[in-house]
DNA sequence: TTGAAAGCGCTAACAT
DNA sequence: ATGTTAGCGCTTTCAA
């Protein structure tokens, strides 16, 4: 391995004035830079950045903890976050913690014992609320990504579910829609009660009256309570229409309808949130309400850098991202009969 | 920051003796370990890595280097390389490249700087050379990501792009095609020259002559070669099909052939390599050579730890993974007119 | 403008 | 079984 010392040597200099030449501090003379720079580019030499780091006390090193690598928000974002990140000098370590404490835990440890500078955060659920703290005490900054924790304050960047699913249903009802499901994740994660906040609320500046039977609560993950949705579907009642409170469920859900020989929309509609990118490019079908998850990741990383660098006020900041209602055919004027 | 010496200190012993608590080597008394223990767990002290790292020239940390992190296969695959590398005690620093010497190169450096221990890589092309020999220069273990580079030994995990061609043409022959087109990637890339030879390879086994003029080289990152396309289309012996050498590609050419008022797969036919994951979930629609994406993350972070802890035989090593023909609808008999 | 000394937090090698 | 010393590769004083 390669050491500043070599170059001192070769260049005949102190290893203090190498490290002046390549970190452009002090002053040096040009000949002497020239020369160094000379013997840097002929060895190939390269900084050894944990050395640097454990003098300097900064990695240059953020984290992304994400909670399902699977999704197609999250990769959109992940690029976002790294285009972001890497413009700025730091690299991105990644995490997935596929909503799951246990594995969040072992990722934080991790992220704590590299020292990393910030962390761009999508916690599991409100029982994160440990694995926060333990950042908290280390004075490791973070931003809340899309979802917060109560009892925590920090940065966070996010977009607007409350809102967003308000639109979702307001475009349901005025298709014609009265019975309208609700198919959410876990009411651990903030984003999941503010969907269905909205839900009702849509409901009910209809005039209608929000049912919690219709309202079916798993894992943003992915859907897989079979008996749930036939519960729903059995009803006296059947509903006309399914708000999906994410992609995955809507793709779980889709799925599970046509086992049943249910057709989408002809027969039931249904809309979700986020987008599903490469799907969708391909075959416009699902309406969705959209979150720019590239914008979520580049200005998050943005925000933590920020504040990493000292650029913001002291106090926590929230930046809320607009989300765009897309209509395709997944949703239709519900059936007569 | 809590150190060891605050440990230590604070359970009146050395800093040698916390660190082989830590480290479980050496030997301890049960006393001391659990006195130790305690006040680890009381300060609720994690080890610094980077002085680790520094002292123990080893960082266990990896890099996944791929050079399309848009594409399903790419982000099926870093989960099974993140899954790997967790199990055995790694993290991993993901690089996207998108198919750029450039950004490659800025990526190698900074492996180069973390003093990462190994990478797993998908070369952009056969240009990555210089960023190869870099590696090998400092002594860095790497796999080869199905891409490999002439001029470079170095272990190995890759698909059969060859005989996955060969089935496909094979299949769409089956099927009565005689008139194929291949959209390809960059002919920098070893994949698609396999592909290539596999597509001639088939076309020639039975009985039909290639034609140059049927090959169409672009990128494997998005198809826009749109006039090439569109030349194809508009020759006298329309091609009845078209072999996209990968995914993204596929959707591509499927997305200009619905502009242009062609029916999949009615009035041509598309097939290509590589699945869409949550798309043919959702919607079986794109008949394609499917891959073992996580395979190659998980079995290819296998091999390169298996190397870089000492495991492997000197030699350098190469697995191949099979892939499998998965028959949609996007591909069916030639329309007879 | 340049360099010497000290130390970041840890562990290998060698005492005791 | 435990501790001392030295040093990983770098940068921050501070002195020359």
């Amino acid at each position: 391995m390669i050491t500043i010392y070599d170059i001192a040597k070769k260049a005949n200099v102190s290893a203090m004035t190498v490290s002046k030449v390549i970190n452009r501090t002090g002053r040096i003379s040009t000949a002497t830079r020239e020369r160094v720079q000379q013997v840097i580019d002929e060895l190939g030499y390269i900084p050894n950045s944990n050395a640097r780091s454990l003098v300097l006390q900064r990695t240059h090193m953020l984290s992304l903890l994400i909670t399902d690598i699977t999704n197609p928000f999250y990769t959109t974002l992940a690029r976002g976050a790294e285009d972001a990140a890497h413009l700025r000098g730091y690299r991105v370590l990644f995490g997935n913690s596929d909503e799951d404490y246990r594995k969040e835990k072992e990722y934080v440890e991790a992220i704590l014992s590299t020292r990393v500078d910030g962390v761009l955060f999508a916690p599991a659920g409100d029982r994160s609320l440990p694995h926060l703290q333990q950042l908290q005490a280390r004075n490791i900054p973070f931003v809340f990504l899309d979802r917060t924790v109560p009892g925590i304050t920090s940065d966070v960047i996010a977009g607007d579910s409350r809102e967003g699913a308000i639109e979702l249903i307001r475009y349901l009802i005025e298709l014609g829609h009265e019975h309208i499901a609700l198919v959410n994740g876990s009411s651990e994660v903030s984003t999941a009660r503010l969907r269905e906040d909205g839900y009702i609320e849509g409901l009910k500046e209809a005039g209608i009256t929000p049912d919690p039977s219709l309202i079916l609560r798993t894992s943003y993950r992915d859907f897989s309570d079979d008996e749930g949705l036939e519960r729903l579907l059995s009803r006296s009642q059947q509903p006309t229409a399914i708000f999906a409170a994410n992609n995955m469920l809507a793709i779980g859900v889709i799925r599970l309808l046509r086992k049943r020989g249910l057709r989408v929309p002809e027969d039931i509609s249904v809309v979700c949130f986020d987008d599903l990118d490469l799907a969708s490019a391909f075959d416009p079908f699902l309406t969705v309400i959209a979150q720019p998850a590239y914008e979520f990741g580049y200005q998050g990383m943005q925000m933590l850098i920020d504040r990493i660098e000292g650029k913001l006020s002291p106090a926590a900041e929230t930046m809320i991202l607009p989300s765009k209602l897309r209509i395709r055919t997944s949703a239709s004027v519900p059936p007569t009969n």
